[in-house]
DNA sequence: TACACGATTTACT
DNA sequence: GTAAATCGTGTAT
């Protein structure tokens, strides 16, 4: 079942964020669909979060897009080579997002194999926050992009294929203080019997 | 205009 | 374990 704008307008980001472990995230990029289980998320709570780009009512040309109404893609440019891709959330005026950090492929794995050019361990490929983007064929032309639309979407399974779900702090935001200890962290622990039921043709995982 | 830096990844020692 | 890659963005001149 896809995920609707009103999923994405709730002002709990970080409920948002463990809501979002466990769903498919999918994108259909020059006319190539890539599909992954969501295993590891961020929150970023808007102006209160020494963490969030929009920390302290930061409005700027980048931010702009977290003041949007939720259900939009947030995607930024960092480091100089890498993308990263966010999911908007609350309503207009209140910049929260989450950070998708990590997924499981399940379709597209191909795709994803060649914009990642060939990694030898597979597990490589959706790991980490700038590869999953990558794989998914994310870039800054995507920011703004709706998140119910033909190009990205998410969806819930109906039948749950996350074993427990950790918390934990966020990974890389040590300039934040004492935001930096919050839990807003959620990593998914998939059950592989259960995931290869629900997708019989992927042969491979993770 | 100038400059320091980052919600990272990769390769190399 | 350390370091290089690489550039848009934000903040200060």
């Amino acid at each position: 079942m896809k995920l609707e704008h009103d999923f994405f307008t709730t002002d709990n980001v970080v409920g948002l964020a463990k809501e979002l472990i466990g769903t498919i995230f999918h994108t259909n990029i020059n006319g190539k669909h890539c599909a992954g289980i969501v295993t590891e998320t961020e929150a970023y709570a808007g102006v209160t979060d020494r963490a969030s780009h929009a920390f302290g009512g930061r409005l700027t040309k980048r931010t702009e897009v977290m003041y949007r109404e939720g259900g939009i893609a947030y995607v930024y440019f960092t480091y100089g080579m890498h993308c990263l891709f966010n999911v908007v959330s609350a309503t207009e005026g209140t910049p929260h997002a989450v950070l998708l950090r990590a997924v499981w492929p399940v379709a597209g794995i191909e795709t994803m194999m060649e914009r990642r050019s060939f990694p030898k361990d597979k597990r490589l490929l959706t790991n980490g926050p700038a590869k999953l983007a990558q794989a998914f064929g994310i870039t800054l032309e995507h920011n703004a992009t709706s998140l119910c639309g033909d190009l990205i979407w998410i969806e819930k399974p109906s039948d749950n294929c996350i074993e427990h779900i950790v918390e934990s702090p966020r990974i890389g935001v040590d300039y934040a203080g004492v935001d930096a200890a919050l839990n807003y962290r959620f990593v998914g622990a998939p059950d592989e019997k259960i995931v290869r039921r629900m997708f019989s043709e992927t042969n491979d995982l993770r």
